[in-house]
DNA sequence: TGTACATCAGTGAACGCGCGTTCACTGATGTAC
DNA sequence: TGTACATCAGTGAACGCGCGTTCACTGATGTAC
């Protein structure tokens, strides 16, 4: 039963959130590795050992931090393909991938933070996995949508070993419905997906630097590509 | 002209390999923010200070792994390479992309150290690049390999906004000479280029875990999608 | 509505730790005559 | 071959810094009767 909540309970939820916030201040100007529960207790005007009313230890705070980031990149990639028509595929496919990279120019720090190299000694718990696997479901949908519009054009065979890994990934979203779609076509989208984040973190990370200025341009000539191996046609056949 | 090598010079480079050596054993347990010159110098049996003598800071012993990196990876493709029939561009593709998985395997925090998130607050110098450039620029000669063989069979027309950012890749690889490669086909090397590391990193970083369990089935995969993509045939017409 | 007790938030001091870098120094190695 | 001086490698102490976490405490808020 939901009860009123007390004086004490609208303090907590509101002081959690103000320690993410400025944690996540400090992630976006100096990195993980130096986000600092002293430094955050500091800005806030508490005394550190304060801290640990709300969070048990320092991994405890970047744990929440990267699932708040999971939840925002998915979240803004299932808005942007909510925004376009459901018949449009390829109009789906690009916004998800462009939501992709817009979220990671706009919050660099937190896409390194999920996406780039993992944080020694810290061991991402259980609770990550749902908000990771956002972005991968929204394109996954995409293509079973494209497949059940019967508007897929799905690249020749897949290889037996390649197939068993993509049984497993059927499996694995079983919610998503995903039999009757072309295991070429999932394998397809594997390609797509780890080629996605491959782009942005090259991009993010530098690795372009100096040598091409249009990275958008760059971009959105890979992402069409990689539709285009899946076989996403332009457009479904009736609207 | 080479004069003799003093005790002092020997001694001197003896200790900087060692020095290297034992920060990237540090790096290979701990990460690269974990790097101490205090723990390097513990490890060595010498003083702290003394390392200022062969490095005048800790970014510069990171920049001399960094290089050292880009160069392991960058030999062990070009061998790769080179084992393979000049004539077999798909196995050559193939055998580049490997080279690039296993050495990450290999050495996954030497890995993430040039391909994952940058650090905060260190600036990589220029005299990264030419290092950093050795593996895009095998898998460049392959291409441009099978092109001039007549193998090719690149993909359909390249956006204009896409082709101005080849056009810069060409000039900037000038000394590659891939002026008759179908642009095109450049393109899809790009694409090729940055998925590899998406696949790898995806791996390393722990992204598929749970998820799939033969992650070199799904490379093997993808690598050969993409070798599609660009149009390498497995064989070249005259042996 | 009032009181007694339990719960909880935030304090401040402390523990124990490691770090990068500087500097004046000693003693060994190299060089010029 | 020997000597005088210059160069260089490594020492040890010190500076100044920040960190995560624990713990006994005070005082405010919440709850049961």
């Amino acid at each position: 039963m939901p009860k009123v909540r007390t004086a004490r309970e609208r303090a907590r939820s509101e002081l959690t959130r103000e320690i993410k916030d400025e944690a996540r201040r400090q992630l976006a100007t100096h990195g993980a590795e130096a986000l600092s529960l002293r430094a955050v207790a500091r800005e806030l005007g508490i005394v550190s050992s304060a801290l640990y009313r709300y969070f048990p230890s320092r991994d405890d705070l970047l744990t929440a931090l990267i699932i708040d980031a999971y939840d925002a990149i998915g979240q803004q990639v299932e808005d942007a393909d909510a925004r376009r028509r459901r018949g449009d595929f390829l109009g789906r496919w690009r916004a998800c991938c462009h939501a992709v990279r817009d979220w990671g120019l706009a919050h660099p720090r937190e896409y390194a933070l999920i996406y780039g190299s993992p944080i020694v000694g810290y061991q991402a718990p259980r609770d990550t996995v749902d908000s990771a696997a956002r972005v991968p479901r929204v394109l996954l949908a995409v293509v079973r949508d494209c497949a059940e519009a019967d508007a897929l054009e799905p690249p020749s065979g897949l290889p037996r070993a390649a197939a068993r890994q993509v049984d497993q990934l059927v499996t694995a979203v079983e919610d998503l419905q995903l039999r009757g779609v072309p295991p070429a076509a999932l394998g397809a989208v594997l390609t797509a997906w780890t080629q996605l984040y491959g782009m942005v973190s090259f991009e993010l990370f530098g690795h372009l630097e100096g040598l091409f200025d249009d990275k958008r341009a760059l971009f959105e000539h890979s992402t069409g590509q990689l539709a285009q191996l899946i076989g996403l046609r332009p457009r479904s056949r009736r609207g």
